[in-house]
DNA sequence: CTGTTAGCGCCTTCAC
DNA sequence: GTGAAGGCGCTAACAG
């Protein structure tokens, strides 16, 4: 075994040892009311030698806050939250706030937990990347119980809470538009969406996704959608690829993309993973890009520019959302207290060299020059 | 501003409510003791009509259990330690354990820091990977203090803590002979080391870095001087590069090596954020790989396999670690305590495209063919 | 500036 | 099986 179990050196045993009161001892170590130098010294001398080390968790019990932040990320794994959760280190560590932290890999089921662990923890406030098919009875519940929440990268309606992402719709518009303005006629998108919004991805209107702009996945497919209509250009559900949010489920949708009669001239993928899972459906089917399909990831990833082709991406500034996102919660939890506010951020097409003129017939033509 | 100030319910207000003790209550809600099925039952209804969630804050406190774990990453945003996170929480949220986030960027400060607060936050144990120059005085006293600790990645020498990691000399001794044995005599390496270990890592003993193998850096270090001992070949210390371990620094060091008189025929990065940096760098110089460089770098990343040319890395058990690491703890935390044990996993060297016979006054040559 | 006292919410004896 | 009382370590209020 490991030692007689933890024993902690107590305020008490440091005021005994300093010949001061706690109530002494307990404001020069917590730092707050007013001590003499002289007893400060002697306190904090009787700590080093004590080694004393405060006790949060009875603190927390006092204070009634816990200092510690709740963030709850959709995928670990995914180089987006990555970004955002150094964001948000970047903020909370500075203002003396730790993280607790939990993923969901996309369940709701875990996602409902995670915010539980977070309410029974009495974090101060939580930031959240709610899952697509978000339940937002329970966020709501939770906002309401008083616990500051930011959502980031999505947005619920019918939550009143603040939240910080980027403009979904327009990011998707433009990106299509570039390739419509290439000459593309048939554009696909792999949305990363999983099997129970498939449906409502593939077939529901456009006016229907804006609505349900719960998803960050259907807003984009609406930008998507509104662009191929704004140039009366026909849409098509097997172009919207929904099979899961994985590398290997974006590399069999591109592969079933080329089994179609008449593939996709080009592809926009709704996250750097799916855009990597791309890249290697494309190989698996000895296509090359921008040679046989033109692509264009979402998230501008540290490996975009040396895949091959240097991939261009519709860049997302991710550190400032974790930032931002913690900002406004520290900054609520300050008490300046306002009106929820929405922050959209601007994206920026960074053209590289994955996207070229559409392939007819064989023969590579459009209107114009290549990227 | 947000309501009146989170008030919650507590066991007194569900006792009352459900006409009980709070004693009664409490072991309802704690799912401890015995309670007949009705009181559970009248108990169980009052919780979820008042809405009670357990404070885990007050019972941490009577407990002295926080049901929490620390984590210590050196970098969030590489991506070995993504991997090794979720192959942690896939153990942790099993076995209802939280996790306590820090990250150091491979500063000792930062991590003595992150040190005391899972301390102050009464963790139960903490997993950690320490920096290059870990202070190990510190990692030694909180062990000592009857918290266990995990190393990740590295292991420290004189601090008896359990550690799970690679065989570190093993993989680049290997790599290292492979790119001997296909004839390459001048292999450069790229550890990432910062200014502090650089002095050592160049100009050390292969003895020294043995013994001194709190670092990864050196212990990888040792095994390419091993191999390149063994095979006759001459020791440059112009040959490791140890600038910083993030992107750009990598970049910049392969820069510098193609501005040498007689450039390094082969390149080893230490991570898989510096084999990006290797790949920008050799766009920055117009050398290609494997013709003008074979290129080997550590950690099997996603983008591995699609990037021009497809990488040949060290692949390392990055979730595997992360799984024994949570395991190891969790399992000492449940009591079995056991003498101290070290992990050391096997890699793999996975080949793919960017090793090939070295170049020599602009003609390949070399023993055998290409990978 | 300092000391005393009460109590945060829960679990844990200890009686019953 | 249930209830009453005590206390985990700390801070908040109030006297001095």
């Amino acid at each position: 075994m490991s030692g007689e179990g933890r024993v902690h050196v107590t305020v008490g045993d440091v005021a005994r040892e300093a010949g001061v009161s706690v109530a002494t001892a307990a404001r020069a170590l917590g730092d707050y009311g007013s001590v003499s130098a002289k007893s400060r010294a002697r306190v904090e001398q009787a700590a080093a030698s004590l080694g004393y080390s405060p006790n949060m968790v009875a603190r927390s019990m006092i204070t009634g806050s816990t200092k510690a932040i709740g963030v709850i990320v959709a995928d670990i794994e995914n180089q987006f939250f990555q970004r955002v959760l150094r964001g948000i280190t970047h903020i909370t560590s500075e203002r003396g706030y730790d993280l607790v932290l939990a993923n969901t890999d996309e369940s709701l089921d875990r996602e409902r937990r995670a915010l539980r662990v977070m309410t029974s923890r009495r974090v101060d406030g939580i930031i959240l990347s709610p899952t697509e098919v978000a339940d937002t009875q329970e966020i709501r519940a939770v906002a309401e119980s008083g616990v500051p929440i930011v959502l980031i990268d999505r947005r619920l309606r019918g939550v009143n809470v603040d939240s910080v992402g980027i403009r979904n719709r327009g990011a998707t518009y433009d990106a299509t538009n570039r390739l419509i303005s290439l000459g593309h006629k048939h554009i696909a998108v792999i949305t990363g969406g999983t099997a129970e919004s498939a449906p409502v991805l593939k077939n529901a209107t456009v006016a229907t996704l804006r609505r349900l702009s719960a998803t960050t996945l259907g807003t984009r497919t609406a930008g998507y959608r509104e662009a191929l209509e704004a140039a009366g250009l026909a849409y098509r559900s097997d172009f919207v690829a929904a099979n899961g949010f994985r590398q290997e489920d974006a590399r069999a949708a591109t592969v079933a993309f080329f089994a179609l009669p008449d593939p996709p001239t080009a592809i926009i993928a709704f996250d750097s993973l799916l855009s990597l899972g791309v890249l290697q459906g494309l190989r698996d089917v000895g296509a090359r890009s921008p040679d046989d399909v033109s692509l264009i990831g979402f998230d501008d990833a540290p490996w975009a520019e040396v895949v091959d082709p240097p991939l261009t991406v519709i860049g997302q500034p991710t550190l400032e959302i974790g930032v931002q996102a913690a900002t406004l919660l520290l900054d609520r939890l300050a008490g300046r207290g306002r009106a929820h506010v929405h922050h959209r951020l601007e994206t920026t097409l960074i053209e590289r060299g994955s996207v070229g003129l559409p392939r007819l017939n064989g023969v590579r033509t459009g209107p114009g020059a290549g990227l």
